[in-house]
DNA sequence: CTGAAAGCGCTTACAG
DNA sequence: CTGAAAGCGCTTACAG
């Protein structure tokens, strides 16, 4: 038995040449119907497995898109993946999937795989540390990339991203209209694009709605629901803890809820807290989570498209498109208790 | 400029041989170390980038491994990917990743995927509904494919995997040990190797402890929060409730700390819950959750190293390994209310 | 130590 | 409608 049947060996069992059997297996009208369908039959029957790499090889044609972004562990990015794969399968491009870690290293090596792999282009949102020359020496190579959830600037490559900054605003102010006056912030302790967004949009916020500025109330830490939890605790332990709460994301808006909890503290009454991303798991959550929610299909969707035209060489300049992202107010938020002594 | 230069861009910018670049570039003791340095520092300036599509083609070896996994939005498997990844890298093969999302039809469009692309094999956790004769057309055509955390019997196929059985009846000993005599199971409502084995681990130990049989302190739905958060509303609603509780993953559990604490119940006191796999959540839940830890790392090893031999020809028949996990007791479990009227 | 030639499994003009 | 030949970018014997 012939382990891996090639067309030779299909062409050579029906009589045929190499070429007629190709063309007959990719339904050319050249072949006769009768004889394309004694070819599948043949394929199939020998175990004919289509040796894309030789095809492309020769074709000159890729279809393989290679997407990396920075943590699988945030439900977030699972969805931008699921998004990603709908709208690819559209143009029957295949996925090659990393997962950096928010490692620079993994995501050079993968940025290299990616390439010898003969990937078209790549979808990444960049590991924290990504330095534009990263990037400038993939476009120089001529290679596409285009980002999204993150952005980065000033090197020529397209990003598609949430409004941010305009998002923390909008839950700044939901609060502000809550009667909250003093407004933690927790989370965003990388240097991303969208930590650095969301802060100044709190920031930005503090300073219009005549907010306390203390800079106790904002703490630094990564996105997980355990550092939410620990972030709060610090909050909490403040001589005059915050009513109110924005989070750099979900996770750690649901890491803080627990804190609440632990310490008897009723969510949504005592404090309000407010998460980013909405996740599936906002509505689950206890109590279910006030959110700025990110439009993720579309920002999904616009990246594979820029992607794709760019690989397809209607490469006009570098677009960066901000999605205007919705307040979704749910139990988590609430009016400000009154002021105590 | 020469978009993406090949070797024989290299050569002719030298005055080499494309054989001697070839070499070169490869460390050859045959090619003098100047000669190789000159080579990689021209490569390095063009912007070279190794087509290895196309020496793996002539070659005829393979450097990409496909993994499928059934849900991505579930943390254990992230934590299994990590796993396989970092026993993958020792042995320079890369990793094509895919999620089916309990989608067959998927799974099947990701399996000719990998073939037509050249992996070297497949790791895959099976998507509910996967059938003997699947998994058999893969190895018919000689195709290496091993499976981990959900097993596919009588087919011949290697599978590693957690003691699932094993773990549940660990756990129900550990509630029945604390007094608890009515033990709920909520969970496990696909019909995959691992919901069948746990819910044998939970019949098994109802009968050997001598705990009440009641099948309404069966709950089947699928595997997130949600599910666990409503399951468990459903168990609580009965006239007779459980005062402890054994969920077929984490997800579930802490679902199922949500639905007690809306209710006012204190999980740990009022009732026990016991969680399986042992996510990084686990700790952070409130309160941190006693669980079967399974051992992801061992699993993913047996499972790499299964597959690479068999890769590498050395295929022994086919091995079924069940790795023991580990009772973790932390808060959500305690001793067994007194019985009421 | 270096080069010319053949071939991996395909596809694509080009003849017949 | 069908076949022989060339070539995608590599690597590997084989001569020199």
């Amino acid at each position: 038995m012939i382990i891996r049947p090639k067309l030779s060996d299909i062409a050579s069992s029906l009589g045929l040449s190499v070429s007629a059997v190709s063309l007959a297996l990719r339904d050319s009208p050249k072949i006769p119907a009768a004889t394309r369908d004694e070819v599948k039959r043949t394929a199939a029957k020998l175990g004919y497995v289509y040796n894309r790499q030789a095809a492309e090889l020769r074709r000159g044609v890729k279809s393989m898109i290679g997407v990396c972004i920075n943590d699988l562990a945030n439900p977030v990015f699972v969805d931008f993946i699921r998004h990603i794969e709908d709208a690819l399968r559209q143009h029957e491009m295949k996925l090659l999937l990393w997962n950096s870690g928010e490692d620079v290293a993994k995501q050079a090596a993968f940025l290299t795989t990616a390439q010898e792999y003969g990937t078209a282009g790549l979808l990444i949102c960049p590991a924290e540390g990504t330095t534009r020359e990263d990037i400038a020496k993939l476009l120089a190579k001529g290679f596409p990339v285009t980002t999204f959830s993150r952005l980065i600037d000033g090197v020529g490559i397209s990003g598609f991203a949430n409004d941010d900054a305009g998002g923390v605003f909008a839950a700044m102010e939901h609060l502000h209209g809550l009667g909250h006056r003093r407004i933690g912030w927790i989370g965003g302790g990388r240097r991303t694009s969208t930590a650095e967004n969301r802060l100044a949009g709190y920031d930005r916020a503090v300073a219009a709605l005549g907010l306390d500025p203390d800079p106790e109330l904002r703490v630094f830490c990564e996105t997980s629901r355990r550092s939410g939890y620990v972030a709060t605790g610090a909050l909490l332990d403040l001589p005059h803890p915050p009513t109110g709460l924005v989070a750099f994301g979900d996770l750690l808006a649901i890491g803080a809820t627990t804190t609440c909890r632990e310490r008897g503290i009723l969510v949504g009454q005592d404090v309000s807290i407010v998460g980013f991303d909405d996740i599936d798991e906002c509505t689950c959550a206890s109590p279910p989570l006030t959110t700025v929610a990110v439009d993720k299909g579309a920002i999904a969707r616009a990246a594979v498209d820029d992607l794709l035209s760019r690989i397809a060489g209607h490469a006009e300049g570098a677009v960066t498109r901000l999605f205007t992202p919705r307040l979704v107010v749910r139990q988590s938020t609430g009016p400000a208790p009154p002021a105590r002594a």
